[in-house]
RNA sequence: GCCCCCGUAGCUCAGUGGAUAGAGCAUCCCCCUCCUAAGGGGAGGGUCACACGUUCGAUUCGUGUCGGGGGCACCA
């Protein structure tokens, strides 16, 4: 048997093929993992020891007879059975050394896995209201759905980006009220300005340009606007929903335009913010469109008439305990309006109606309770619940100088994630938050993230890259002339161990995708960043020896380029020449990482 | 009360049911005449919270206990 591709299956074939003698290939999945320890080998099987028990024969047994059945490979050195029925397999040098020249051939396309097969999926994430500037949690949100975005891209599915814009709810009318109330005193016409409304100066920033457009047009008596309304310190929200109802009624049709306003501006600014992070969607998906399309009324007229949906205390309830909930919830408020869940069933049952195989939601972790009750509604359509993926990714805590630096009030005394872009930099930041499983709290050390030195992870990483370039600029060659390198000449331990990293990288992809995991990436880039750096120290590029010369060379820029890869798929930039600022000026810091992020998609 | 996440080295954390549990930082000791020392090499450091179970094998899976964090709206 020869070997077309990679290593690994091409080992799976051989064992599938000796295996086969016990037990019908279909029914077998042969698993090949890395030992840890080198004296194991490159691959250790252990699929003698799972045969075992259904055979009834000892597993060393099995393994000596799977290994005799062993077809002939150009790459294998030797095999042997260890422990307790392990099958080691120890390949020839070649199985690794042409690993470079694959990479080279191959380019930003190597890693690339089939995992996909053009499955049609969607990855829904942040979602933010556009009530104010995003926040750190938003961002770690953010970076893990882009990175995850691109990894599934490169697993090989068809992804489709989506941001749910919260356009319709009361939350956007107390952000209307709040610019208006800010614009009024602006002609002098002082309302009480409500506690529970949104206090940050960008509602005065809106209030100030909408004054500098218009003028007094949407002037109104105070004394009318707060007409009727409850106490505000005994029933605050009762107190916010009648002025809301008495900015709607003075302001009529101006209404549209101040909440139309707040809304672009927020929405416009978020937008901003997520793009210079590196973060793009496809698609933008107004809730509003929901309403005014009737797909809530038929979602909620679908459910009703499959009796999951009953009435009380003048309320539409859905009978979310018959699918596991642990209380019925409302879809349809007293006063007539939808709750965020009638609209969430709408907008999921139309997610599955635009072909996406599967969806995946990525919502914070104060959203879990909430899984529940969107699944129960869509089993209850008689959808399949199972195609909802809901990732929950925890809260970023971020730390300076040892002590808890975010503060989360609701007076918009928050730390913004443009803040925090500003200080660590584009490329730190992406990288911090993915360094996580996104399911565990986050300590963000933002100190570590600016501090240009070995202990930052991003620099370790991206500095490999530029010594990459370095040595190859310095060589002054074309890249197109490593092809013909002589691999063979790959002998040293720290050549073999980086190659041995490269081919893995494919199943990294692999894994991180299936796991929708994408910190493992990190991982995985800190561990070759280290490896090249051995390999740094050990050997010398451009040595005399040509044909040395080309094949070391091929190595690096095999190397460089996985890495080019691996932090596109983290939309972290890699930069070509890095130099260490004294004074602590972020000057030569790279910043940008737009551009690694359109590598992917 | 119910639900979710977590408990691995002094600290922050990796670890598809496999063999002698890893990395970075911190501590200690070494290495620039050489392609960027933002680098490399070495040493010490562990009851994988605890108990029971599942099995050829458990840090990994299950149950329970203890400890830490978070969530339980006619908000979004």
């Amino acid at each position: 048997m020869t070997h077309s591709q990679d290593p690994k299956s091409h080992l799976i074939a051989l064992f599938q093929h000796a295996a086969g003698q016990f037990v019908q290939a279909e029914h077998l999945s042969i698993d090949l993992e890395r030992p840890k320890q080198a004296s194991h080998g490159d691959f250790a099987c252990n699929v003698a020891m799972q045969l075992a028990k259904a055979l009834k024969r000892n597993p060393r047994e099995v393994a000596q007879a799977i290994v005799a059945s062993l077809p002939a490979s150009d790459l294998v050195e030797k095999t042997e059975i260890a422990g307790p029925g392990f099958i080691n397999v120890f390949l020839k040098p070649a199985a690794w050394q042409n690993v470079a020249l694959r990479v080279l051939k191959a380019g930003a396309q190597y890693g690339q896995v089939d995992l996909g097969k053009g499955e049609k999926i969607q990855i829904e994430f942040v979602s933010a209201n556009p009530t104010g500037p995003l926040h750190v949690g938003h961002g770690r949100g953010a970076a893990f759905g882009a990175s995850l975005a691109n990894v599934l891209t490169l697993a090989g599915y068809q992804v489709q980006r989506e941001y749910y814009v919260n356009d319709a709810g009361r939350q956007m009318d107390i952000l209307a009220l709040s610019t208006w109330l800010r614009y009024l005193t602006l002609g002098n016409q002082f309302v009480p300005f409500p506690a529970n409304a949104y206090q940050g100066d960008y509602v005065s920033a809106m209030a100030d340009s909408i004054y500098a457009l218009h003028g007094e047009r949407y002037m109104r008596p105070a004394a009318e606007v707060g007409a009727n309304a409850p106490d505000a310190v005994s029933d605050p929200d009762g107190h916010l929903d009648a002025l809301i109802a008495n900015a709607k009624r003075l302001l009529g049709a101006d209404y549209a335009y101040v909440h139309g306003h707040a809304l672009e501006e927020q929405l416009g600014d978020g937008r901003n913010d997520l793009t210079e992070f590196g973060v793009l969607f496809d698609t933008w998906f107004s809730e509003k469109t929901l309403h005014e399309s009737g797909l809530i009324d038929k979602a909620v007229k679908q459910l009703q008439q499959q009796g999951h949906i009953y009435e009380q205390n003048g309320a539409l309830w859905f009978r979310s305990t018959a699918f596991g909930d642990e209380k019925d919830r409302v879809v349809l408020r007293e006063n007539g309006i939808y709750t965020y869940f009638a609209a969430d069933i709408a907008y999921h049952l139309n997610k599955f109606e635009r072909g996406f195989e599967r969806v995946i939601d990525v919502w914070g972790a104060d959203h879990h309770g909430y899984i529940s009750r969107v699944k129960g509604a869509l089993t209850a359509a008689g959808a399949d619940a199972e195609r909802m993926i809901v990732t929950l990714v925890q809260f970023a805590v971020l730390y300076r100088n040892g002590q808890k630096a975010s503060m989360s009030t609701r007076s918009g005394q928050y730390v913004t994630l443009r803040d925090l872009r500003a200080e660590v930099g584009n490329d730190a930041a992406r990288f911090f938050y993915v360094l996580r499983k996104s399911d565990q709290h986050l300590d963000f050390d933002l100190d570590l993230a600016k501090s240009q030195s070995n202990e930052n992870p991003v620099y370790y990483i991206q500095y490999a890259h530029a010594r990459i370039c370095s040595v190859l600029s310095a060589w002054g060659g074309s890249e197109a002339d490593l092809l013909d390198a002589n691999s063979a000449r790959l002998e040293q331990p720290q050549e073999l161990t980086l190659l041995r990293r490269i081919a893995e990288f494919p199943e990294t992809v692999d894994a991180a995708a299936r796991d929708l995991a994408p910190h493992s990436i990190a991982y995985y880039l800190k561990d070759l960043a280290a490896e090249l750096h051995g390999l740094y120290a050990a050997c010398q590029f451009l040595v005399e020896d040509e044909e040395l010369k080309l094949a070391r060379l091929s190595l690096i820029a095999a190397t460089r380029q996985v890495i080019r890869t691996g932090l596109a798929l983290l939309g972290v930039s890699a930069p070509e020449r890095m130099s260490r600022e004294d004074g602590g000026s972020v000057e030569d810091q790279p910043e940008k990482t737009g551009a690694a992020q359109e590598n992917i998609a």
